[in-house]
RNA sequence: GCGCCCAUGGCUCAGCUGGAUAGAGCGUCGGACUACGAAUCCGGAUGUCGCAGGUUCGAAUCCUGCUGGGCGCGCCA
């Protein structure tokens, strides 16, 4: 409906710029806002008050002009109102509400999705967790947040793939795999001290266990280094497969898992460098070569390769990022930790090297999660192994409920996450807020069935018949879902999903509340099955955007 | 010290790239099941949008300063 009043404003003002009648230079960008007010009708535009300030004109002269040019072909409009300082409100005549419930019944499944992609590639990079534990509740938001922008921008008409880095390079591993040989020298008796920087959690010591009953004593012969070595790649592989494991249970399914290790295998990182370095951007300094990065406006020069030769973080994820767009995606989205905020003018200046577009780059910040239960924080460290995991959540509060509360909020504010309140069947749990719309729709559609009512296609019901203010209102709440995911998607803002999912779900309940659906006035029962079957579809879209379930029955 | 983010009812948060009288949920108080599921609904109360200036027809939203909080400032990832 915003689309199609927008075009008619288009039009109108186009039409005027055309006759002279408003001295236009370029034509302006047409807004049409939802109003907040009834007694503004359903629609507003600034527009001319937009145009009234550029051309020196009187606004609502303005908008008198542009209203008189509106041209309603497919009879839409109630009627146009000039209010205020120059406000166009448009009034929507009640049959236009309804009869865009068509789109839900042919529609169906694919109802709500917007062609914005147009079938481009964009690469969502996500969790990326280095395979040195198992994940923790932090990591739960990331993937629920990540999986949802994914799911947004495929429906959106985007050709998505969810990537997963494996950070398996560098110290950290080589900690992971010192910390499974000290466990397993204690196994064997050995007193073992753990230094700072060693993973302490059980899962190390289990590691070292299955290795111990593999292989025995095998490895106390072997020098030192090979056998972290071999620790490493063992430790990685085991873990690797658990972190699978629990983003399978939390609904989470990546297409593509990269490794860091493969970047360095042939060479990219190198050759990158040495790209980097012939236009420019690299320079020398003693051992080190460092990245300009201020010539693209970070705030300091950044190091490449270290003293002693090896390549940074920084670098690989320079050369990963190449290789990104090497696969053809006009569009990577990075989904990082908040608390690599001041990660980002470097990847930005990294891409600018590369002669990408700063736009072909989106950085999404999620704010870690305060875990807490019944209220009270509950205290985590990594280094001590002491976190609860993406699975113990998921083992817990299901993962509908885990995923419905990562999703409440923006991912870049902070987020408490209370075990209990997830768990709770109640009015504080929103989950079961919007469940349980969907589940009583699917009640009433049994129901109807044993009344001997078919389901009606959109020509079979009278749709005249839904005059109440109620049924209304739930009209423009189901019809503008596809408004919702469009800005949804073209913002990455996936909680914006969860909000609308709770008011259309609010919506109905009161409507419920107050109405009949089945009656004994057959037409009107058809009319309001049609209805409130358009509202189950949109129901479960939303969630399905989500991946939560939609119960039939709870 | 420098940089980024945040500050909205008792609590947790929305507020869609400046729009009309700032909205939800929770909590609180009072009501509604002999009709499709009460995990629901209906009604009441609560705000100097951190403070002070500025930009303009118009500011919670943009700019500057201040206060208070989070994070970052590695040749860690």
């Amino acid at each position: 409906m915003k689309k199609r009043l927008t075009a008619l404003l288009e039009n109108a003002v186009k039409d005027c710029a055309a006759k002279g009648l408003l001295p236009l230079g370029e034509l302006p960008f047409v807004e049409v806002d939802a109003a907040k007010n009834l007694l503004h009708g359903d629609y507003a535009s600034n527009v001319a008050m937009v145009l009234a300030s550029r051309i020196r004109e009187n606004p609502r002269k303005v908008a008198e002009i542009i209203s008189r040019h509106v041209c309603d072909h497919d009879n839409i409009l109630e009627k146009i109102e000039i209010a205020g300082p120059g406000f166009l409100n448009f009034f929507i005549r009640e049959e236009a509400w309804a009869a865009m419930l068509e789109d839900v019944d042919k529609l169906r499944d694919s109802y709500g999705a917007p062609n914005l992609g147009d079938g481009r590639g964009v690469l969502v990079e996500f969790v990326s967790a280095n395979p040195t534990g198992p994940l923790h509740i932090g990591h739960a938001r990331g993937a629920a947040v990540g999986d949802v922008i994914a799911n947004l921008l495929a429906v959106s008409g985007f050709s998505v793939c969810r990537e997963y880095y494996i950070n398996d390079a560098g110290s950290q591993m080589n900690n992971l795999g010192k910390s499974v040989k000290l466990r397993y020298l204690e196994l064997l008796g050995e007193k073992v001290e753990f230094p700072e920087g060693c993973y302490q959690g059980d899962y190390i010591g289990q590691i070292a266990a299955e290795i111990l009953k593999r292989d025995g004593d095998a490895y106390l012969a072997m020098d030192e280094e090979g056998v972290i070595r071999l620790f490493t790649d063992y430790a990685a592989d085991v873990i690797m497969k658990e972190i699978k494991k629990d983003l399978h249970a939390f609904g989470v399914v990546f297409d593509i898992y990269v490794s860091e290790r493969e970047l360095y295998k042939d060479n990219r990182v190198a050759r990158l460098l040495a790209e980097l370095e012939e236009k420019g951007f690299i320079y020398r300094q003693g051992e080190t070569l460092w990245f300009k990065t201020t010539a693209f406006g970070d705030e300091k020069d950044r190091v490449v390769i270290r003293k002693n030769g090896e390549p940074t973080y920084f670098a690989a994820d320079i050369a990963y990022h190449q290789n990104k767009y090497s696969r053809g995606f006009d569009t990577v989205i990075d989904i990082w930790g908040a608390d690599h905020h001041g990660y980002i003018p470097r990847m930005y200046a990294g891409i600018a090297a590369l002669g990408r577009e700063k736009d072909s780059l989106r950085i999404v910040l999620v704010q870690l999660v305060n875990l807490m239960r019944d209220g009270k924080p509950v205290a985590m460290s990594t280094r001590a192994g002491q976190f609860v995991t993406i699975k113990e959540v998921v083992d817990e509060v299901g993962r509908d409920a885990a995923r419905y509360n990562f999703l409440m909020r923006r991912s870049d504010s902070h987020l408490d996450f209370d075990l209990e309140l997830a768990k709770k069947q109640s009015n504080e749990n929103p989950v079961y807020y919007v469940q349980y719309a969907h589940a009583r729709i699917c009640s009433i559609l049994k129901r109807a069935g044993e009344q001997g009512y078919k389901i009606p296609a959109y020509e079979e019901a009278d749709l005249h018949l839904l005059k109440l203010p109620e049924e209304v209102e739930l009209i423009k709440t189901v019809t503008r879902f596809p408004e919702v995911v469009e800005g949804a998607a073209a913002a990455i803002e996936p909680h914006r999903l969860t909000f609308y999912l709770n008011e259309l779900a609010a919506t109905f309940h009161s409507y419920y509340n107050k109405n009949r659906v089945l009656s004994e006035d057959e037409g009107l029962s058809k009319a309001r099955l049609f209805l409130v079957e358009s509202v189950r579809t949109v129901l479960r879209n939303t969630l399905k955007l989500l991946g939560v379930s939609a119960p039939e029955e709870m």
